[in-house]
DNA sequence: GCCGTAACTTGACGGTGTAAAGATCGGGCG
DNA sequence: CGCCCGATCTTTACACCGTCAAGTTACGGC
């Protein structure tokens, strides 16, 4: 009877994550409904409640596979760009940062959106990824100080949740489809760049 | 028949912004359910939509009236503060759209939020009092490269909407829950203007 | 071979936005 | 004054949603 689906799918969380993302990447994460979601892997409504607690755990492990994707990114743009100064180095980051969230509009708004850090309960495994990852931001700063491309007289933790808040910012903005212009966005995001650090960095 | 309650509320568009304000002040966008809405102004549930296309005109319409709001409170701003400096001005400025965010977070969710400007489609009232709105911020930001608080190595225009998404962003930390403590969050919308404004402003 | 348990299904409940059609009333005109 | 039109409001219905509760199936270890 292998003609005929099988009761057990076998592999359900897996492939669950998997359509879930493709739901989410064309249809927006208002278009990703447990129900929906259950039929398009073929199974029950209630199945995918067997592998994840509710709607929220399911969005959770959804997010975290995109810090994971994020950090990814991002650890390549340090590791590429080696012999190039300070301001190379952070407008490469911060370009990269805001692609990501261009090219994942909606994976970028489930990692930062309110969806489950205000009206759901992020899981602790979210949020100790998503500190790791803000913790390489973090770092950065501090360099970008050492190197003086950014200023010194904040505390390395305050210059990096300013910086990042404007960062932030602007990623939004194309999210939340207050400004969709990409080619625009680009530069803005340079001109963000050249308004925080210094003109003379190292 | 005075005691009963008439068949035509005579009041009821104003009675539903009152109403659906009150209920997204202390229950969230997300509590405001036009069923919820109706039954609280004691009217049937398919009585709003005789003054409000739908649920999204209803919200567009409140956006409005937090624009007027927003407006009136920094236009009090600009004027009480006549004789300070110029980076003054500008700390005055951010600190007041930062605290209309803090106190009305929910208020600042719809109008700048993606349930109207992506997922909804915004009102073309809306849309000119929006931008009627960032005018008055393009404006103030002319001013300060004027008096070389901002640099004016780029335009008025990219370094307003580049400045505002820092200002935007820092908003959003506080209303996605991504950091929700308000005294760091003052330390750190102090931190964002010391980044962006030139150490000799005039 | 049996049986516990994990995986999955079915049915139901209360919630949502809103389309369609019926009921009621106030105001302007004959 | 009487009538009727149009604005206002109500009722009913539909297709969704998340998920609780209870039932069904099949696999792994004894």
């Amino acid at each position: 009877m292998s003609a005929t689906k099988p009761y057990h799918h076998g592999e359900l969380r897996p492939a669950l994550i998997e359509a879930a993302s493709a739901i989410i990447r064309d249809s927006g994460i208002d278009g990703l409904s447990m129900r929906r979601l259950a039929d398009s892997v073929g199974v029950s409504r209630m199945a995918p409640y067997h592998h994840f607690k509710d709607k929220n755990a399911l969005l959770c492990a959804i997010a975290e596979i995109g810090f994971e994707a994020q950090d990814r990114m991002i650890r390549d743009v340090l590791e590429r760009s080696d012999g190039e100064d300070g301001k190379a180095l952070f407008t490469g980051w911060v370009r990269t940062y805001i692609r990501f969230a261009q090219d994942n509009p909606e994976t970028y708004d489930l990692m930062y959106g309110k969806e489950i850090w205000k009206r759901g309960d992020p899981t602790p495994s979210l949020q100790q990824k998503s500190k790791a990852s803000f913790r390489l931001w973090v770092d950065l700063v501090e360099r970008m100080q050492a190197r003086q491309v950014l200023p010194g007289e904040h505390s390395a933790l305050r210059t990096a949740q300013a910086s990042w808040a404007a960062m932030h910012g602007l990623a939004r903005l194309l999210i939340d489809g207050i400004y969709a212009q990409r080619q625009d966005l680009e530069e803005i995001a340079d001109t963000v760049v050249n308004l925080i650090t210094r003109s003379n960095g190292d």
